[in-house]
DNA sequence: CTGAAAGCGCTTACAG
DNA sequence: CTGAAAGCGCTTACAG
């Protein structure tokens, strides 16, 4: 292993004089060292060692992302979290930090490795509201989370407007007549409570009020079973609304199961726009999150702290919009122009 | 920020005694010191500095995951990728381990940041044929590849039959009477040029070898070009074997789109059996390679080495085995018997 | 522009 | 069973 020492040996200079070549305090060495030092420290394969660079300049330039794990899942085949780690993993290193991982179930493990690691900063993927007010001020490095509805303030967070998406999925099921719907979604979570709400505010105003029994607990109950009650329902739901689009993609494949047609016996909104939404047959309508830009604020977020510590806090909402598919069926009778509501927002989609 | 000096000042022993009680070095200090150097640190709420230790032991535990990375593209959007990683996350840290993850395009970078973080061992997702026996040379810690069909000697690799793979898939073709096939994938990597060896071999020794304009290179061409160039041969394949469950995906939009029907027009079968198999319709026929197994084996082989550096390398070739699904037309005229082939090897798939 | 000293928090190796 | 010394490879802070 080649360290500043022997190189400062052949070089016949300190070992300062090689640190500020290697940390390129330009101005502080005269050009003909530098470049000497700097031939010499290529020539020997010099490679600077972190974790003493990490101890010495309490500077580790590690970035953690810790994602919200369960017994028996993997956070990592949810594929929203998937890309998001990819994206930071594309953005974070480029910019000369290096991305530790972790998953956890017990959130005190997090502060721990945080501080054990020396960690700069760090992105919580996953619901944390509970937690976020004790990590926040058990951790006095920049945090970034995502989609936390916690009212704890100076945290940063980057998320989404769940509520509108909410409510587009309503006014796309409306437009479309569509008056008898239902929701399924995991509807613990703070994002997915946001979404529920949207939906049913949308449909109480335009007098269809979404009822109780027909907001279903997803995955606590299968899709399989939620679809029969939906249909065993009088009168049964026309539309579904389901908070991912991979659970719309469960639905899809209970359905034919089931003998279920899509969308001549029940039409689906899913939520995300990712790739699987294009996949399924028929297309499925749904409410797109932009993840590459949430990635890319998050970072952005992280960056700014990192470089100025005294950076404001943010807390952003992206913008969200209905992506038009195949997956809802047109109830209107023929006679009925189109309800300036799609008009407005909706996408068109593609028809094959 | 409390240190061994720290708790050893409070408990009245030299800081070599705290550092044994927190290595759970026992027999090494009397049970009494240590009890009360323990509650003392916990007291303190002492975290151990994992950058101080890893430079004074030379011991990071740090493992690295390595992933292929492509201009344009995001590695952890390839579930494949995605769920493998999450599986090490899931595994390694349990075992005292972090996690550092790192994308390479540029195969240099990978011993530098090996090196640089002091790295205990390393593991590598995709395709490192060409650059294998470099890295190997560079870097004298445990590694572990996967996919691998290097033919370099005493490395470490976890892989699949793909050759049988692609036996499986001709088979299952030839036993529902398709003669004439096609093949879509990226042929220039190893695992898949295997995968269409076994593929052509089979269908050459069963007397329909498969025709050189049939092999398409996807994703360089489109999956609608490629659909269509199959369309328009003639005589037209009446199936396609497609090297990924997520590329077979590709291809059913393409259909979907062309108005081609699957399997009433074209029959396919994929790679993988992930979740998104299943999401199609009809529900696709697949080879299976079983994930779980393969990310516990390579995670096994990594501590094995760790535990003990004379280990000798193991190169593991995992089973593969067909799931038979709805994506498979049976074109045999109906007064035939079912091929012995298929009773064999195949699994009953879901039908609605 | 350059360097000698001290120290980051820990472990190894030796002495008792 | 316990401790004093030296050192891991680097940076900070000071002196020139």
């Amino acid at each position: 292993m080649v360290t500043l020492k022997d190189i400062a040996e052949r070089a016949g200079v300190s070992i300062m004089t090689v640190s500020r070549v290697m940390n390129d305090k330009k101005g502080k060495v005269s050009p003909e060292t530098s470049e000497r030092v700097r031939r010499i420290a290529k020539e020997m394969g010099y490679i600077p060692n972190s974790t003493a660079r990490s101890l010495a300049a309490r500077s580790s330039k590690i970035i953690a992302v810790i994602l919200r794990d369960e017994p028996a899942t993997n956070p990592l085949e949810i594929p929203y979290n998937a890309a998001f780690l990819g994206k930071i993993v594309k953005i974070l290193p480029a910019c000369g930090y290096s991305i530790m991982v972790h998953f956890v179930q017990n959130f005190s493990d997090v502060t721990f490795w945080l501080k054990s690691w020396n960690a700069e900063g760090a992105i919580f993927l996953g619901i944390f509201d509970r937690e976020i007010r004790q990590i926040r001020n058990d951790n006095q490095i920049p945090l970034v989370f995502t989609d936390s509805y916690s009212n704890v303030r100076r945290i940063n967070n980057v998320g989404i407007d769940d509520y509108k998406g909410g409510q587009l999925a309503a006014e796309c099921f409306l437009s479309h007549g569509h008056t008898r719907l239902a929701f399924a979604g995991p509807i613990s979570s703070g994002v997915i409570a946001e979404r529920l709400q949207g939906f049913s505010d949308r449909l109480r105003s335009a007098g269809h009020p979404l009822l109780p029994e027909q907001t279903h607990a997803f995955p606590d109950r299968s899709a399989a079973d939620i679809l029969k009650s939906i249909r065993e329902s009088d009168p049964a739901p026309t539309g579904l609304f389901v908070t991912s689009d991979n659970a719309a993609a469960e639905f899809y494949e209970a359905a034919r199961r089931a003998g279920v047609s899509i969308p001549d016996d029940l039409s689906v909104i899913g939520f995300d726009d990712f790739p699987v939404s294009q996949m399924l047959t028929p297309a499925l309508t749904t409410i797109r999150q932009d993840m590459e830009e949430k990635a890319q604020q998050t970072c952005r977020i992280l960056l700014d702290r990192l470089n100025n510590c005294s950076s404001p806090s943010e807390i952003l909402c992206l913008d969200v919009n209905l992506v038009e598919r195949d997956s809802v069926r047109d109830l209107r009778p023929p006679a009925a122009s189109p309800s300036p509501l799609t008009g407005e927002r909706g996408e068109s989609g593609v028809t094959p």
